[in-house]
DNA sequence: TATGATCATCTAATTAATTAGAAGTACTTT
DNA sequence: AAAGTACTTCTAATTAATTAGATGATCATA
């Protein structure tokens, strides 16, 4: 036996996602130089096209074929990657525990008062829609 | 080129992490049974000590001969390392803003009430700590 | 039509991560 | 002393992730 397959996107799947989450359908030579210039990432164009058919296999993206060219856009949401990301982690780094996560991110980032505010607000708001 | 080491302990390195956070100096053998136990992965004794080392050589462990056999130990915090991959992932995924991670973990994990009062009293500390 | 530009597919190389067998050393027990 | 036990180190195999060259098809243009 060997390393299984992850079961979340791996870093440069993620670097596209990302890409194709801010702006979609894009075609490869796109996703090409926003790596470039966004993700400081400079792949030749043959390897952009191998990840993201990988990621078409996967079931990560949607193609689609124009002119003689493959559009790709996100198949997946990002909140729902996000999503099983921080649950794995918070199951394999916290115990499952939401509050450790949130101590750990409050010690560990800087994190300025307006922001504070903005958590505490959030908070607020999920409080009040559970008590419902 | 191909790809980079993680800057990040791996999934293996990780499981074996949380065994020594909780409980160290280990033999060996007993991180192999806890990771069978605990971690639901049998590995062989040979792949656990190769591991091990790896990690020693890595700085993640330290590593100490008593009698026969080592004894290993973290050598790095939980803290620490849970700050590592949180900052990572809050470049990655959210754009650096902790209160849209903090947003999605509300939104994805089923919290309770009281994890929200935790929560919010660990934002209205941490707001008076800055406030000084 | 020949040339070049643009895409895709096929194939393969490299490295990290994971896993484990084989062999060697040392100590204990029969 | 022989055999077994408990370790380690050395070596290597497998797979995922990443990267890219070579080749071939298609279309526009000189």
């Amino acid at each position: 036996m060997a390393r299984p397959g992850s079961d979340h996107p791996t870093k440069l799947e993620l670097e596209i996602l990302k890409i194709l989450w801010d702006e979609s359908p894009l075609p490869v030579r796109d996703v090409r130089a926003k790596l470039e210039t966004e993700a400081d990432r400079a792949l030749a164009h043959s390897s952009v096209i191998t990840t993201l058919n990988i990621m078409y296999d996967k079931g990560l993206l949607r193609r689609r074929k124009e002119g003689k060219s493959f559009l790709f856009s996100p198949k997946v949401e990002k909140d729902q990657i996000a999503g099983g990301i921080m649950g794995d982690l918070l199951s394999r780094l916290f115990d499952g525990s939401p509050s450790a996560m949130m101590l750990n991110l409050l010690e560990t980032t800087d994190i300025n008062s307006s922001e504070l505010a903005e958590l505490r607000k959030l908070i607020t708001r999920k409080a009040k829609e559970q008590s419902k």
